[in-house]
RNA sequence: CGGGGAUUAGCGCAGCUUGGUAGCGCGCCGCGUUCGGGACGCGGAGGUCGUGGGUUCAAAUCCCGCAUCCCCGACCA
């Protein structure tokens, strides 16, 4: 990618109005745009975070063996009143609309019920479980306070995934394996250390649901945590029983705030049996579905990220989603410098490596504090000085110091 | 939804107390000097002061309504 070519720009200052550090270091480097409080449009340099993001998420869904598929946003009345969660009484975030013929309709804030209903046309038998689906959808939400920038928004961006299936024993497999699954997707953005499973309501389907919490101060919650078993609690259901039950003394807990970054639950059979999701087993009997439901929400993930990897100069993207892998910058303007940039990012790019490539007509100073405000692993500078030498400039984003080294070398040292 | 704060140029802000038709910084345009950590000088463009009403000879400024944004709280199955 050209800088000279990307119509955004970044800016010194914003409001001091976003209080968040995910919104102000997204806002100024040029990653999203506020359209009103708590929906965020992602400018290109987001989306591409946004798509990292994605591809890990995907990977894993994909290797527990789901099937990717993309369910609507629209959604219809009839269905959430089977499951009594259409009243506003119960849910309290819906968006609702009607169409011209008067009916009215529901915007997704979850997609449990459409894609339980949906599943009534393909699962009749044993033979047809499990299904393991999962998408990447907008959930409309109308929160009543959006805040935290990105982290809390009323239209966001969420990786659902939902669980059929045939019995107990195979429902709690899979659930065990998500767990495994979603600790990978954790790690592999970089939050994997600060990220914990924790205990958390079941509401009325089981007793615990499981949360990963990311330890930050910019979360809303409040979890106890025992950092050898890395296990920990949610506040809202601490209780010396609790406790207890988990093997959990509460003088070895930290109390600490943390983000929900992904949630787990088992729904049972109660809502396959409110929507009428069943199959008949090998020996002709009907027996019920057992539905689990697994959510990441991408959009919140890549605002927790921020707000756990910056200094004072901006953002520092964990290697594997930042926007690109290096920020070539050339210094002068004449011929050489212009040709051998030219060069190096025409060879970077042929090795498929990911580099926003600085070709604008400006200063030094701005291209090293733009390469710094948005956070690229690593950066590169060429100019009349490094083609004397024969090497390139390198810098981490990480460290203060560069080293220089041959183009050779450099590449050598990205694929390790 | 309860409490508090805010809305003035593309962005960040001052001006309001004490009414007299708007200013600073950044950014933008032009010229010149600069050129490895957000340069400098000179010149320039850009604002019905969120919106609707009211008071007044006169309103960014005073009064009332509304909208939007932010924070704290409640909420977040």
């Amino acid at each position: 990618m050209r800088l000279s070519q990307l119509f955004t720009k970044t800016r010194k200052e914003v409001s001091t109005d976003e209080t968040s550090k995910n919104a102000q270091l997204l806002i100024k480097s040029g990653f999203i745009y506020k359209e009103m409080a708590g929906v965020y449009a992602f400018l290109p340099l987001g989306l591409i975070v946004i798509e990292k993001i994605k591809a890990i998420v995907r990977e894993e869904m994909d290797n527990l063996g789901a099937s990717e598929l993309s369910m609507t946003t629209i959604q219809s009345k009839d269905l959430w009143q089977k499951t009594d969660r259409w009243d506003d009484k119960n849910v309290d975030v819906w968006f609702k609309s009607e169409l011209k013929n008067g009916s009215e309709i529901g915007f997704g804030w979850s997609h449990e019920e459409p894609i339980t209903n949906m599943l009534r046309s393909y699962i009749s038998s044993y033979r047809d479980l499990p299904v393991y689906v999962y998408q990447f959808q907008n959930k409309l939400r109308n929160e009543l306070r959006a805040k935290s920038g990105i982290m809390r928004g009323r239209e966001f961006l969420m990786k659902d995934m939902y669980s059929f299936s045939s019995d107990e024993d195979k429902h709690k497999s899979f659930y065990d394996n998500t767990i495994t699954a979603y600790n990978k997707v954790f790690d592999r953005v970089g939050i994997g250390k600060d990220t914990f499973l924790t205990f958390a309501s079941g509401g009325a389907f089981t007793q615990f649901s499981h949360e990963f919490q990311t330890l930050t101060d910019s979360g809303e919650d409040v979890i106890y945590l025992h950092r050898q078993k890395k296990i920990a609690v949610n506040k809202e259901v601490l209780t010396s029983e609790v406790l207890d039950q988990l093997g959990l003394k509460r003088e070895e807990l930290e109390e600490l705030k943390a983000a929900e970054v992904g949630n787990i639950f088992s729904f049972g059979s109660i809502k396959t049996d409110q929507l009428g999701l069943s199959y008949v087993d090998v020996d002709g009997k009907t027996r019920p579905v057992i539905l689990g439901s697994y959510g990441i929400g991408i959009s919140r993930l890549m605002g927790v990220i921020v707000e756990l990897f910056s200094d004072e100069k901006g953002i520092v993207w964990p290697e594997n989603i930042a926007p690109a892998k290096v920020y070539l910058a050339r210094i002068g303007e004449n011929n050489e410098v212009i040709t051998s940039a030219d060069m190096f990012y025409k060879v970077l790019t042929d090795k498929n490596i990911e580099v926003i490539y600085d070709d604008r007509d400006i200063r030094a100073g701005e291209k090293f504090a733009d390469a710094d405000l948005i956070g690229i692993p690593y950066r590169v500078v060429i100019s009349d000085k490094t083609l004397k030498s024969g090497l390139i400039e390198v810098k981490r984003r990480k460290e203060k110091e560069s080293t220089n080294m041959s183009e050779k070398e450099f590449i050598k040292k990205l694929a390790t």
